[in-house]
DNA sequence: TCTGGGGTCCTAGGACCC
DNA sequence: TCTGGGGTCCTAGGACCC
């Protein structure tokens, strides 16, 4: 049996936010577009067009500052919705090459080509079949890195931009490295690019001159992963590991900045409670049941806290969510200070329970019947079209928008 | 020009148990 | 009796990614 070289495309989808904006609206072609919400909005870019990109503009800026470096750009709302439908696409486009892809954000994966070649060719011509997939299945580009292992085909990726192929070699892997500035290998960041600057550290060829034991004490555990392999020893084996199914979420979390600072408690509620609900309903979604519920609440002044509660019973209801949130928040908001941003999360995952038992629980029971008939409400009617009332006592209270639908209290019947 | 939203992982300290 | 140490759970904060 021979050995096939282990070989890891990393495909990244250029500007796909954007990309897929233009799919929507064919006028946006060409111009300078920017995804994350309107000019004068408080928030930062998604996503900016390579034409936003000569003025400067690029993701997780503020909007404000996008729209004096570009005035003439155009403004577009996100749509996650739409950006899942077409990461399904790239996902199928890329499942039809290997069995083996991981799905590591939105708009990336790894493929593990190795031994394919027989179906697909060498890896070169194997990439350049994939471009032609994917812009006959999606209508998008990607670019390609090729390597022997996720970090090398990820650093080539960045070099395949946009709408290129990039292979290392195999066996070229330090030299490829060593002029590579320490913030370019993931996991590095403005905090750590720092650290590394005060050792002298700048490009990965510095970091393999530094001795372990230096890296370890300033970066701990991850700057100790760094050192041997900064060496070019064992380069191929940077993050190798087996790619494969994502593995299930951890937490699940919403939260939301408002668009002017606030300390008004009703309005505060109001938001808890729509957070919480978000959250029940991923949770039900998924048919997880959550064992700690968390606050996040950031300040004016962006100080932020967060607060957590486990529970004596895993839940993934509402008004049960709803209920240590705002437990949480009366307990730790400095009383009259302005809030710019809520957020609630839930985690501690506990194995689905016996659903029998659940659905028995009296009260819990009801809850669980009622939400689930919420729903199919919003399954059918969209998101805004139910809402449970904040400050709960008892039964629901019905609050409606445009499609005013009643909730029952835990006396009244389950609709259908 | 103030700084989104949804995640993961790591560190560190205290409680508690053996 | 004057004080060990390992393991696990929980909480809070922070770095980082897209």
């Amino acid at each position: 049996m021979t050995e096939f070289p282990k070989t890891v495309f990393h495909v990244d989808m250029d500007a796909f936010f954007v990309s897929v904006e233009e799919l929507f609206d064919p006028a946006l072609k060409g111009k300078p577009v920017v995804v994350g919400g309107q000019r004068q909005e408080r928030g930062v870019v998604s996503a900016a067009s390579y034409e936003a990109r000569k003025f400067g503009v690029h993701s997780a800026m503020p909007l404000r500052t996008a729209a004096r470096l570009c005035p003439e750009a155009t403004f577009v709302d996100g749509h996650p919705d739409r950006y899942r439908e077409y990461s399904e696409k790239v996902y199928r486009v890329l499942e039809s090459f290997s069995p083996q892809v991981e799905m590591v954000s939105i708009d990336e994966a790894y493929v593990d080509m190795t031994g394919t070649a027989r179906l697909h060719g060498p890896p070169m011509l194997a990439a350049h079949k994939l471009h032609a997939s994917m812009k006959a299945q999606t209508q998008l580009n990607c670019s390609i890195g090729i390597g022997a292992s996720r970090l090398i085909a990820k650093v080539c990726s960045g070099k395949a931009k946009p709408h290129g192929v990039f292979y290392a070699i195999p066996g070229g892997e330090a030299k490829l490295l060593a002029p590579l500035d320490v913030r370019d290998i993931p996991g590095v960041g403005k905090v750590t690019e720092q650290k590394l600057r005060g050792l002298g550290i700048h490009t990965v060829g510095d970091m393999a001159t530094i001795e372990d034991r230096l890296l370890e004490r300033h970066l701990g555990k991850w700057g100790l992963a760094l050192a041997g392999k900064a060496r070019g020893e064992d380069a191929g084996a940077w993050f190798a590991g087996t790619i494969g199914q994502a593995e299930p979420a951890k937490s699940i979390s919403h939260e939301h900045t408002f668009n002017e600072d606030t300390a008004n408690v009703e309005q505060i509620e109001a938001t808890l409670m729509r957070l919480s609900e978000m959250v029940g309903r991923r949770l039900r979604e998924h048919g997880f049941q959550a064992r700690t519920v968390q606050l996040k609440l950031r300040y004016k002044d962006f100080t932020t806290i967060t607060r957590a509660r486990t529970l004596e019973m895993p839940t993934q209801l509402d008004n049960e969510i709803f209920r240590e949130i705002d437990h949480l928040f009366h307990a730790n908001w400095r009383k009259g200070a302005e809030i710019r941003l809520l957020g609630v999360q839930a985690s501690s995952f506990a194995a689905p329970s016996a659903q029998g038992d659940f659905l028995n629980d009296g009260d819990r029971g009801r809850w669980q019947q009622a939400l689930s008939a919420v729903d199919r409400v919003r399954d059918r009617f969209g998101e805004s079209s139910i809402t449970l009332a904040t400050g709960m006592k008892g039964g629901f209270r019905e609050r409606t928008h445009e499609n005013p639908v009643g909730l029952p209290g835990k006396d009244k019947p389950v609709p259908d």
